[in-house]
RNA sequence: GGGGGCGUAGUUCAGUUGGUUAGAACGCCGGCCUGUCACGCCGGAGGCCGCGGGUUCGAGUCCCGUCGCUCCCGCCA
């Protein structure tokens, strides 16, 4: 990278891009001391700017500058100007792309000095995160989290630009506007023009999209903020990014295409990773609980599900005769290159297995004479055979079987399946398993609430073939959705929109929403709906958990500049805190309690905070 | 809302069955050093052991409470 600033009074050059073919040249660098190394005689400075490092040297002849260079000090940001010069025979660094020359320093400015940094910006190593969310302007001059943060940017940089050739456009959609109860808790806004009405922070600008359809864009993008008022997860943040998309005139084919193109370039082009395959392979949701037990399949290795139910219902094993019988099933998965199991091993997977719902995990042994396992007996010679065929396994595999309903069969074997991921290190790191998922049911019954819900959102076609069974058997009905898997971990999800006012309430129908709430709720895109709205459809990955998969980091507030804590807390900002009497007055709102004493923006308020 | 983990120099950590003066590394400060690049060598400063209470002759260590951070469950169409 070349700064062309010859006449910047800072700097010439980047302290990334200087090379031997500069040699002779005068420049000047500007940035910050990152590392001296003090020789008495002869003093190095490594200069770091965001383009990267060059080493000055600093010679006592220099009198002027040189018993200001001894009092340089980590962090101290400096310009200096001098001639690149060849490094001496022998002391190139071959670790520095800079490394084979040095500036020798003519002339230095101390445009700033720094206290001592609360921990070491020069150096890799793990710090507490609170202190660093709490100076997140100094973490962020860490070489790994700049890095992050510029992916970041190269990532939605090349989404927009990849879109752009498509003939998307990117329309912004307001921050501040109505909330909708249903969902995710809203962050809300109180209006102080209107005394005791709120705007809501939009969950995802979905309504608005839809209507930018409607208005005639065609082709919409936007790198959306999308808020949530929720607890907290490792790859949850009360604000997160998304690509949201939305086309007319378009097929599932077509999005799924569009982002696969997009999603391949990004990977081939900005990083090291490997694509398991292109194209993407293509499952649906039965396809993938089937095989996998999960919607969010790893399909970088295989251990794959095998259901049994049928042998187990003709066995003399009751566990495994009940399940089946009272409508759940049975199934399994072989596992190679375990070797011998202790007993306290196999207790350990059985605590994996629980942990998603089973009450118990059934295990054979493959031997050559047989099977081994305390429910051996339960089985015949035949069905033995039978079940280590079904299972592919060989000599020393060991099978694991859960029997119970179905989604507790299918969590549990899903969890040991990841167990065995990371314990017998199945999956290539380096590799991107990346998947559609398909065909997902349109509704699922809530138990809890004894309802039926729309699984996606309710504005999602159905499928053609599937429209009769709305009245008849709404749960059968399969919804023209599709999510985006990488390695387990859900990038992308979207759908094909219902564009029919009448399809559209018959949903709402099902769901219970009559046409009185309907209007009440979604007045304004329903009656949008009756202008000719086009067929839509749209798709809204997520742009930190497509970071995250990327750079391999476990946790959302790794790749965002400025997280949240876990608590929503922003520890650099001191947020949320109180306001004054005057702007409460003015919004009309009288507080119950007085935050006064609590966390606040008073740093003495706050406990557990003994110094600084 | 519930459960688990953690909290000791600026930072990352160690700290024995409760026992005398709480240690190490890095960083910081001072000195020496002309080819280092995690520079080296010598010396030094730096602790409300998160906070409050209790048990005890004695608490970093045990108990109770509390605050903070974190991970999980609930929640997240």
């Amino acid at each position: 990278m070349h700064l062309h600033y010859q006449s910047n009074p800072y700097r010439t050059h980047s302290a990334g891009e200087l090379r031997m073919d500069d040699a002779g040249e005068r420049v000047r660098l500007a940035g910050w001391v990152h590392r001296r190394r003090d020789h008495g005689g002869l003093i190095f400075i490594d200069l770091r700017d965001r383009w990267g490092i060059t080493q000055v040297t600093f010679h006592p002849e220099r009198d002027g500058i040189f018993t200001s260079a001894e009092q340089l000090r980590p962090e101290w940001s400096i310009s200096v100007e001098g001639e690149v010069v060849r490094r001496p025979e022998g002391n190139e660094n071959p670790d520095l792309p800079t490394g084979t020359i040095e500036v020798e320093a003519t002339g230095l400015e101390i445009l700033n000095p720094s206290e001592t940094p609360p921990f070491e910006i020069e150096r890799d190593r793990p710090v507490d995160e609170t202190l660093r969310l709490k100076y997140r302007y100094l973490d962020l001059r860490r070489e790994k989290m700049r890095d992050k943060i510029l992916l970041r940017y190269r990532v939605v940089k090349h989404m927009r630009d990849y879109l752009d050739d498509r003939g998307f456009v990117e329309i912004e959609t307001p921050l501040l506007t109505a909330s909708t109860p249903e969902g995710a808790r809203d962050y809300l806004v109180p209006a102080r023009l209107y005394p005791g009405q709120f705007y809501a922070l939009p969950q995802s600008p979905q309504q608005f999209k839809q209507l930018l359809m409607v208005a005639g864009f065609e082709r919409y993008f936007q790198i959306a903020r999308a808020l949530r008022d929720e607890d907290q997860r490792v790859d949850r943040q009360p604000e997160h990014t998304q690509l949201d998309l939305e086309m007319s005139y378009t097929t599932q084919d077509e999005i799924l295409d569009l982002i696969e193109g997009l999603y391949s370039e990004i990977v081939e082009q900005l990083t090291q990773k490997r694509l398991l395959a292109k194209p993407f392979p293509r499952l649906t949701y039965a396809e993938a609980m089937d095989r996998f037990g999960t919607d969010k399949p790893d399909i970088r290795f295989g251990l794959e599900l095998h259901d049994i139910s049928q042998l187990a219902a003709d066995s003399e094993f009751k566990v495994f005769k009940g399940a089946v019988e009272s409508g759940g099933s049975v199934r399994g998965i072989a596992v190679g290159g375990l070797g011998d199991l202790t007993r306290r091993e196999l207790d350990e997977l059985t605590a994996v297995a629980t942990s998603g719902g089973a009450r118990g995990l059934a295990h054979f042994l493959v031997q050559a004479d047989g099977l081994k396992s305390p429910v051996a007996k339960f089985f015949s010679e035949k069905q033995q055979t039978t079940l280590r065929e079904t299972l592919g396994a060989g000599e020393g595999d060991w099978l694991f079987f859960v029997a119970d309903k179905n989604p507790v069969v299918f969590e549990s074997l899903n969890r040991l399946r990841l167990h065995f991921r990371d314990r017998l290190g199945l999956a290539d790191p380096d590799v991107l398993g990346m998947c559609w998922v398909t065909d997902f049911p349109l509704f699922e019954w809530n138990e809890d609430e004894g309802r039926i819900e729309p699984m996606h959102h309710m504005f999602t076609m159905p499928r053609k073939e599937d429209l009769d069974l709305l009245d008849s058997n709404p749960l059968q009905v399969i919804g023209q959705l599709y999510d985006l898997v990488a390695n387990g971990t859900e990038l992308a999800s979207g759908s094909m929109r219902i564009h029919n006012p009448d399809l559209q309430q018959k949903v709402f129908d099902v769901i219970g929403i009559g046409p009185e709430e309907a209007h009440r709720r979604f007045g304004t895109i329903l009656t949008a709906f009756r202008y000719g709205a086009p067929p839509h459809g749209g798709i809204a990955p997520g742009v930190d958990r497509l970071v995250m998969v990327l750079t391999d980091e476990p946790n959302i507030r790794e790749v965002m500049a400025f997280p949240k804590t876990q608590a929503a807390r922003d520890e650099m900002m001191d947020a949320p805190g109180p306001v004054s009497e005057e702007q409460l007055k003015e919004l009309n709102i009288s507080l119950r309690r007085h935050p006064e004493g609590e966390r606040g923006s008073d740093p003495a308020a706050r406990p557990g905070e003994g110094n600084n």
